[in-house]
DNA sequence: CTGAAAGCGCTAACAT
DNA sequence: ATGTTAGCGCTTTCAG
């Protein structure tokens, strides 16, 4: 392995000359510059980001931890992330929680370990509970997707509420009255958006069949147990609504077995709009998130953050859109 | 920042005892160990992974190169990576090429520069055709998804010709004789399911329309785009392939779009088995791949590799399953 | 503008 | 069984 000396040497120069050039800093002849240059060229020589890292305390690392890799919210979050890192700069490190807060902590913590420069975190119910506004994740972090209210921390959301709100009162214009929701456990989001949906029952005078509303882990088969309960209910709601992508292709599946036709017999509406919801038929009106938006002003956050610790953190609240397809 | 030193001073033993300890290593009294783990426990120590990287030479990070983070086979794909890493107390780097070789070698560079234990792999076209038998890494790696014989090194793939082949001859066998295919370019992959694909035709005596065969980039819009190309062909073909459920995706809504209907008007098959597969109607026949057997068996691969690193190279090729739904 | 030298925090010979 | 010591490869004062 060539290392610095061997390139100080080579072009006659000390080590502190070659990491000057190497680092593009001032005080350095054009000459003697190029000369190094030209070495390191020819002897193929790179820089050990580790001894690099350890000397110098930076690293050009930024991690994502989200708690389900497989959520299509969370891909297009990664690929916005990974693309604004690139241009800056940085690299970026994916970890997968599955919602598991003693993953979560261990991420944390090697994290911190390997001195990443810094992380974007989508955090679960419990880590959130225990942070205090006292934590200190010893580097900088942005949260999104959660909302975080008890801390003071960069935060990238969208408002939950009334984007439920927004999606059920659509459900409700469109002559539904009897309407299902099923919503993620174990997540502010799920609660949020619960919260809008009861809203915008209210603002409809409606009353809220607690019979039709279930929290449970935002999984494609959980979406498919509760459709179903839903659909075995001797007075079946009119309408579903569910609060991510996953929990509608469960409760989509469990509409098709019951042979039950969208949306004559029973009406669809879902958060999020993964590549699938304009395929199926009918097309599923769906509330999408600006999900790439979050990845990319996440990271823009962070590494502003990175490169400036005492910068006053801040709360971007992205907006939504209504995509009103067939479903409803 | 608490290091080896404070702890050593605390439990009132040397650094390398508390490196010892610390690593779990033989020739320490319990009685000595225990007192340190309290030191350890109490001062809140954590040990600095950069300084033991730089020190040790080792990591224990591994990567995982895709050429498309949003399609669903290599999230299924780097979830599998995820779990198995983490099971081996590895923590996984992703990265993303997007088919772009540039980005590719610089990520190939980073990593190594970063130490990493070792890198999962599904290199882009271009690179597979720079690789030559001496090529050096630096570092183990381990190659998924694209087929490579020209270099001996550990390889998890499909057996894509014979794949191709099956799902192809379902179709014909299925009475369609005109038959599209749109492969992806750029990729080993998309041509050996045309090599399949043409096999298919060849044993039931079927002459290949060469202007129904396309190759482009495996996106959806490319999928759209290429169909909707196919289409507008005066001798329209009876059946579409797709070699990935991008394509895929696009062909569904073109020929939607069309107004055709599936089966009847135009037969649709694919590789690939994501989430949707099953929602369309009519679902989808697909050729899926065992995308989570293929990240474990790469990830494993790569550990052992990293702990042994003068083992034998294998090429392990995992079965496929066609799933006949109702699309052909 | 350039070089000498001191370490970043840790591990691993080599002693004892 | 434990301690001493010499670096891993790099950056960064401090001198000149």
């Amino acid at each position: 392995m060539v290392k610095i000396k061997d390139i100080a040497d080579a072009a006659g120069v000390s080590t502190a000359t070659v990491s000057r050039v190497l680092a593009n800093k001032p005080h350095v002849r054009t000459e003697v510059k190029e000369r190094v240059m030209q070495v390191v060229q020819k002897m193929n020589y790179r820089r050990n980001r580790v001894a690099q890292n350890l000397r110098s305390n930076t690293s050009k690392i930024i991690a994502l931890i989200v708690s389900d890799i497989e959520n299509p919210f969370f891909q297009r979050v990664s690929r916005a992330v990974d693309d604004t890192a690139f241009e800056h700069g940085y690299s970026v490190m994916l970890c997968n929680t599955g919602e598991d807060s003693t993953k979560e902590e261990a991420s944390l913590n090697l994290l911190r370990d390997e001195n990443v420069a810094g992380v974007i975190l989508s955090p679960t119910q419990q880590a959130l509970d225990n942070f205090r506004n006292d934590i200190d994740f010893h580097m900088p972090v942005v949260i999104i997707d959660r909302h975080v209210d008890n801390l003071d921390i960069d935060n990238v959301i969208i408002d939950n509420v009334q984007a439920a709100r927004i999606l059920t009162s659509h459900l409700i214009e469109h002559g539904y009255q009897r309407i299902g929701g099923i919503f993620g456990r174990g997540s502010t989001t799920g609660r949020e958006r619960h919260e809008g949906f009861m809203q915008a029952l209210k603002d409809h005078n409606i009353k809220p069949a607690t019979d039709l509303i279930k929290f449970t882990d935002p999984k494609e088969e959980d979406g498919y147990s509760m459709t179903m309960k839903l659909l075995q209910n001797p007075n079946r709601p009119e309408g579903i609504l569910t609060s991510n992508s996953l929990l509608a292709a469960g409760a989509l599946l469990a509409i098709r077995e019951s042979k039950l036709v969208i949306p004559d017999d029973i009406a669809m509406v879902s958060f999020d709009n993964p590549t699938w919801a304009k395929l199926v038929d009918p097309a599923l009106t769906v509330l999408e998130q600006p999900t790439y938006e979050i990845g990319r002003t996440a990271a823009e956050l962070l590494i502003k953050r990175i490169q400036d610790p005492t910068r006053s953190n801040r709360q971007v609240v992205l907006k939504t859109k209504l995509i009103i397809r067939q479903s409803c």
